[in-house]
RNA sequence: GCCCGCUUAGCUCAGCUGGUAGAGCACCAUCCUUGUAAGUUGGGGGUCGUUGGUUCGAAUCCGACAGCGGGCUCCA
């Protein structure tokens, strides 16, 4: 044990130490006060980056500091194990995908354990083991029984690169999220969940999450994109068929001088059948469906249409109005035809202009008279012209008139509409959840029965250049029994999105090793909600929201008390490298392990933590690092400087003290303060160190003071403070410390210091002087003095008797403690 | 286009309910050291994005505007 800070040595130490006691397995004390904390797992990719030693840093700190705060404190770690990377990996290297998978987690376990993260390793979880996704199917078969869970064919989208269907929410702007590939629609007969049928919910639900920041909040519900409207029902000339389209503005139905149908709309094939210019119908549908999504809904992409011949007939005025097919009518949104009204509507405008479809103005600006040529749409409310027996209304009491009427004639009424579609859970891919499920030629779709459960995933499979499954190839999985009649059938080869199998995890956590149920309803309910999540914003819409559904519908068939997962949401910032995310093709990335090398976890941790507050953006720094290298050096040199003296003394502070050891606890006291309010108030953590560097600070200033016996204890104080106050951000240093200052119990489980709110006080204030809100002078008073004491010291200074000599003194405020303002005239 | 966030020292960021503008890094100096590296002590540096308002008093509250970043978007 030398003298020097040797961080190899004592980092390897207290990780051996911690492996063996270990500390941080959960008794579930049912005395103390329960805490779940925990941060995303992580998809075993192979290699921690510097965001994976962020987000861990951060949720270490948390789970650290509220044991010490008394807490019993879940702290799980587990895997995200299925994924394509793996069967990627399996194509290009003949590896296979568990193998592979296996490799990247003990690899990825070691280095977590480098960095002294403070799990409970016995809860550990992996989504591809089959004691884990068993359950994942267990889950499936019960939205399945509940009616969550269908089959449809679809158009759905397809990414070719990665060979598999995408949910909505992986299609970002038209490419695929993981491979930036453009993404086309093709029909398939798919699974789903009915998330839609949670809208509503989803969304009134995110006013309860207090916890959670706006931001990913309002990203929600821009997701969910509830829009309250009408549907209205047109006739169609010539057919049984009605037409019907949601509108926002039923106030402008007067106005509508054509339809239009998005090329996808289930009625156009008859609508175009027979018609003179059939040919050149086909044609533009055709050319519009060629055009990719991304294409066709981009900002810039002209608006395009066509006439069908074919009429529509307006419910309330009974007028003729042509059915057009458009370009930029989307087919999923909606009912996929809209009401064309060019007056109300700049997109409808544009277009009307461009065909030389009629404009007729049905609302004007209050107080203004209606007609003459339209330079634009006017798009406001107003009040209604030309629009028969609601003329003269007002937009807002129109929408609801003309909403009932239609109503009471069975034409259409108040619709709601959502932009969130079903949830696409089906994927054409080996390492996955298998889907449960068997097809019979005389029984149809028959769920595989639970006491067969797993499916397992068969682990002697072909990989195809081509990325298409190896399940469809693999005989002995495909072919089955039919559960119900026993005779031959086919399994389904399809397997579920990963993002259901991270829908569910935390509950696992809570009762991982349970062989009879995915978990056990009170291990649950005693955990759950997460008390503190902590992960990436870039999840803020997919995993946050799936979760959110799996648990309010795991609440609603009574397996779980909460229908909130997550109580607090900490959307931890990204690590940055000359203002751009780190990533491989930047060649921007920094190694984790390299820095772990060169300066040890406890420096790597305290430097992310310190570097930015937890939810904003960092900024990698090598100098930063280097600074916060030096801070632990000088925390270390301090200790031992001084642990000769202090070796046997009481930390137990006498009266008497004198000046400088006044003004030692007063820094030293009111710096836990700050510490202790920045880490509970809202995970201030980079002011927190900040707070501890003022700390240390604050005691290199005493050192050189020469001591006096009696005065030892406030060292010995000093030092035990700082320790513990530090100890949550770099364990193994306070570890080695404490117990170098004779203690035989980890500093881990001692209990968070309180601070002498006495000892923070100081004896003398300055006062500030204001002059008509400027600050003129400054006065030191004693700190229990009282306003007029205060008031007649300020009077006393000259420079104040200069500032109001000969001015009328209108007021004087006093705030206590802090300044004199004097106003004059 | 709509919504949200940010703008404070050279850099990265604090600044809680309005009341003396602050930390770390960098920089400069000082001492220690044979020298290097490391260390010690001290210091300089800010019209708080612009502008109007509320107030005795505004970085802080309110309104505009600008710049940067993010989310949603032919959404009917």
């Amino acid at each position: 044990m030398g003298d020097r800070y040797n961080f190899h040595e004592i980092e390897e130490r207290w990780q051996k130490y911690w492996e063996e006691v270990k500390p941080h397995a959960e008794a579930e004390d049912a005395h103390r006060p329960r805490y779940y904390c925990l941060e995303m797992f992580p998809y075993p990719s192979g290699r921690l980056h510097m965001g994976h030693v962020r987000v861990y840093s951060i949720g270490d700190v948390i789970a650290r500091f509220k044991r010490m705060q008394g807490f019993s404190v879940l702290h799980p770690m587990g895997w995200d194990a299925f994924g394509l990377p793996a069967e990627n990996a399996a194509i290009k290297h003949n590896i296979h995908p568990h193998r592979w998978t296996q490799e990247n987690i003990s690899h990825m376990r070691q280095e977590l354990a480098r960095l002294g993260f403070s799990y409970d390793w016995d809860r550990e979880v992996s989504t591809c083991e089959p004691d884990y996704y068993k359950w994942t199917q267990w889950l499936f078969l019960l939205l399945y029984k509940n009616g969550l869970a269908y089959r449809k064919a679809a158009p759905v989208n397809w990414c070719p690169s990665c060979a598999t269907v995408l949910a909505n929410e992986q299609v970002v702007a038209g490419l695929c999220e993981r491979c930036d590939s453009v993404v086309e629609k093709t029909n398939l007969e798919q699974w789903f969940f009915r998330i839609t049928d949670y809208a509503d919910r989803l969304l009134n639900g995110l006013d309860q999450l207090e916890g959670w920041p706006e931001k990913v909040k309002s990203m929600q519900a821009n997701w969910i994109g509830r829009s309250e409207g009408t549907e209205i029902r047109f006739a169609v000339e010539g057919f049984e068929e009605e037409l019907p389209v949601f509108t926002t503005r039923p106030d402008t139905v007067f106005g509508v001088t054509y339809v239009v149908v998005a090329p996808e709309h289930p009625l156009v094939d008859k609508l175009i059948a027979g018609q003179e210019n059939e040919e050149e119908l086909r044609a533009f549908l055709k050319e519009v469906m060629a055009q990719d999504e991304l294409m066709r809904t981009a900002e810039d992409t002209e608006k395009k249409g066509i006439m069908t011949g074919r009429y529509a007939v307006n419910p309330l005025n009974n007028e003729r109005v042509p059915i057009l097919i458009g370009n930029y009518v989307v087919g999923s949104y909606g009912t996929g035809a809209v009401m064309g009204v060019p007056a109300h509507d700049t997109r409808d405008f544009a277009f009307a202009k461009k065909y030389g479809l009629p404009i007729r103005e049905v609302v004007a600006p209050e107080g203004k008279e209606a007609g003459g040529e339209l330079a634009e749409a006017y798009v406001d409310e107003g009040v209604l012209v030309n629009s028969g027996q609601f003329t003269g209304l007002p937009s807002r009491e129109a929408m609801e008139k003309i909403t009932e009427h239609l109503e009471a004639a069975g034409q259409g009424g108040h619709k709601v509409n959502y932009r969130l579609r079903d949830w696409l859970i089906s994927r054409q891919r080996y390492w996955g959840t298998p889907i449960p499920i068997v097809y019979c030629d005389s029984c149809g779709i028959v769920p595989v029965p639970e006491e067969e459960l797993p499916v397992m995933l068969p682990t002697d499979v072909e990989f195809r250049p081509t990325g298409e499954s190896p399940l469809l190839h693999c005989e002995e999985f495909v072919n089955t029994t039919c559960p119900q009649c026993g005779g031959s059938a086919r399994r389904e080869t399809d397997t579920m999105d990963t993002f259901i199998d991270s829908s569910w995890y935390f509950l696992r956590y809570t009762d991982p090793h349970n062989n009879e149920l995915p978990f056990a309803k009170e291990k649950a309910d005693a955990w759950m909600p997460v008390d503190q999540y902590i992960g990436g914003v870039e999840h803020a819409i997919l995993h946050l929201m799936y979760s959110r559904f799996i648990q309010m519908v795991l609440s609603d068939l009574g397996l779980v008390s909460s229908e909130i997962p997550f109580k607090n949401l900490l959307a931890q910032g990204m690590v940055l490298q000359g203002g751009a995310k780190m990533s491989k093709s930047k060649g921007n990335v920094v190694d984790p392990d390299a820095i772990i090398s060169q300066y040890g976890a406890d420096t790597a941790r305290l430097f992310i933590l310190f570097a930015a507050p937890p939810d904003k953006d960092l900024e990698w720094s090598d100098e930063g690092i280097e600074g916060a290298y030096r801070f632990i050096n000088r925390v270390w040199r301090l200790v031992i400087e001084y642990l000769d003296l202090i070796k046997d003394v009481s930390p137990k502070v006498g009266d008497n003290l004198g000046p400088k050891e006044r003004t030692l606890r007063r820094i030293v006291h009111s710096s836990v303060k700050k510490v202790t309010n920045d880490i509970s108030r809202r995970f201030s953590l980079n002011t927190a160190i900040s707070a501890i560097m003022e700390m240390v600070n604050g005691m290199y200033q005493y050192k050189d003071t020469p001591i006096d016996e009696q005065n030892l204890n406030v060292v010995r104080e000093a030092v035990e403070l700082l320790l513990l106050v530090l100890a949550p951000f770099t364990p193994h240093v306070t570890e080695e410390l404490w117990h170098r200052l004779g203690y035989r119990e980890s500093i881990h489980a001692q209990p968070w210091p309180e601070y002498d709110e006495e000892a923070t006080k100081a004896d003398e204030i300055t006062i500030v002087v204001q002059i008509n809100g400027k600050v003129r002078d400054r006065v030191v008073v004693p700190a229990e003095s009282d306003s007029e004491t205060v008031k007649e010291a300020v009077f006393a200074q000259p420079r104040v008797q200069e500032y109001t000599a000969g001015k009328e003194i209108v007021k004087t405020i006093v705030v206590p403690g802090k300044l004199v303002n004097i106003v004059v005239k």
